[in-house]
DNA sequence: TTACATGCAAACTGTTTGCAAATAT
DNA sequence: ATATTTGCAAACAGTTTGCATGTAA
C-alpha cells in the first residue's frame, strides 16, 4: 500500500506534506493548496530559477489548477516571508531564486537561464566604499554568457 | 553676437552641433533633429544613466517635442549602435549607461539611482570557469543600497 | 526621389489589483 | 465565525509596433 496522494495528482507524502506545511507556518503563511503545490514545485529537488509563468506551467502540467494570478501573488508572498529571493537579470521576466545563501549567477542571455555560482568561487577582494549615507545590501555579481563561437 | 541656437531652443553652438553629427553619421545614424537633441542630452555633460520616461521629459523640459515613443525607438538604436549600453538592476525600468567603458554600479534601490564604479576600483581576482560551450559576455557587479540606518 | 525617421494611437508583455466566492483556523 | 486566500477579469506600467506623414541624403 502507498503513500496517499493528498495533493492534487502530484504523489507528496505525508511527510512531504507536513514537512512544508511546517516550513510555510514558520514563515506565517497558511497552508493552502496552492501553496503547497507551488512549495513542492519549488522546494523539492534542490535549487531552483523559476519564472511565474514557467512555475505555472509546470503545475498544470502536474494536473493543478491554480490561477497564474495565485503564482504571481504566492512567489512574491515567498519573497517577503525569505522563502525565495529574486534575481534581475533580464528586464523582461522575473525571476525567483530558491537558493537563499550568499552566492552569484552566470546567466546564459539567448537560453533566459541563470546558473548559482557559489560564493566562494568568486573573490571580491576589493569594493568601493559606498557613498556616505548608505548601507550595502548585497554585492551580487553576474556573469553574463553567450553560446560560444567556436 | 552669441552662437546661433540651431536645434530647438537648446543652445547648441555650431561645433557642438557639429560634433554630434558626425557622432551619430559614424555611427550609421542620420543626423535629425530629434537624435541631435537626445544625444546632446545624452551626451554634453559627462556620463550619465537614463530611463526613456526620465529623457522624454527633459527634452520637454527644454522645449523640445519629441514623442515618446522616438525617445524609445533612439534609446534603442544609441544602444545597438554602440552610444549607449543598458543597465539591467530593476524588473521595472530600463536604464541606459552612456559610459562605455569596463565598470560597475552601485544602485540605490529606494531611489532607483545608478552610480558608477571605475572597474579598477573593483577586484574580482577569481571567477568561476565558464560551463563548457560558453563564453563571457561580461561581468557585472551590482553593489545594492539603501539608505543607512542611523 | 527614395529610403529612412517621426508621431500617434493601438497593441503587447509581464505583473498587479478589486472583488465575490471559497477556504483555513 | 472570522480573517485570509483564491480565481477571474480588468487594470496597469513600460515598451514596441503599424502606418500615414514628414524629412535627410
Amino acid at each position: 500500500m502507498r503513500d496517499a496522494q493528498h495533493i492534487g495528482g502530484i504523489g507528496l507524502t505525508q511527510a512531504q506534506e507536513s514537512a512544508l506545511g511546517n516550513r510555510l507556518r514558520a514563515a506565517g503563511l497558511r497552508t493552502t493548496r496552492p501553496r503547497l503545490v507551488l512549495a513542492h514545485l519549488l522546494f523539492a529537488n534542490g535549487n531552483r530559477h523559476v519564472t511565474a509563468e514557467k512555475l505555472f506551467e509546470e503545475a498544470r502540467a502536474v494536473g493543478v489548477s491554480v490561477s497564474l494570478a495565485t503564482v504571481y501573488n504566492t512567489l512574491n508572498q515567498f519573497c517577503d516571508a525569505g522563502l525565495l529571493r529574486e534575481v534581475i537579470v533580464d528586464h523582461a521576466r522575473n525571476y525567483f531564486d530558491t537558493n537563499l545563501h550568499d552566492h552569484h549567477h552566470f546567466y546564459i542571455e539567448n537560453e533566459a537561464r541563470l546558473i548559482d555560482i557559489d560564493a566562494d568561487a568568486v573573490d571580491v577582494a576589493r569594493l568601493p566604499q559606498s557613498p556616505d549615507g548608505y548601507d550595502v545590501d548585497m554585492v551580487e555579481v553576474i556573469i553574463r554568457l553567450n553560446k560560444a563561437t567556436e
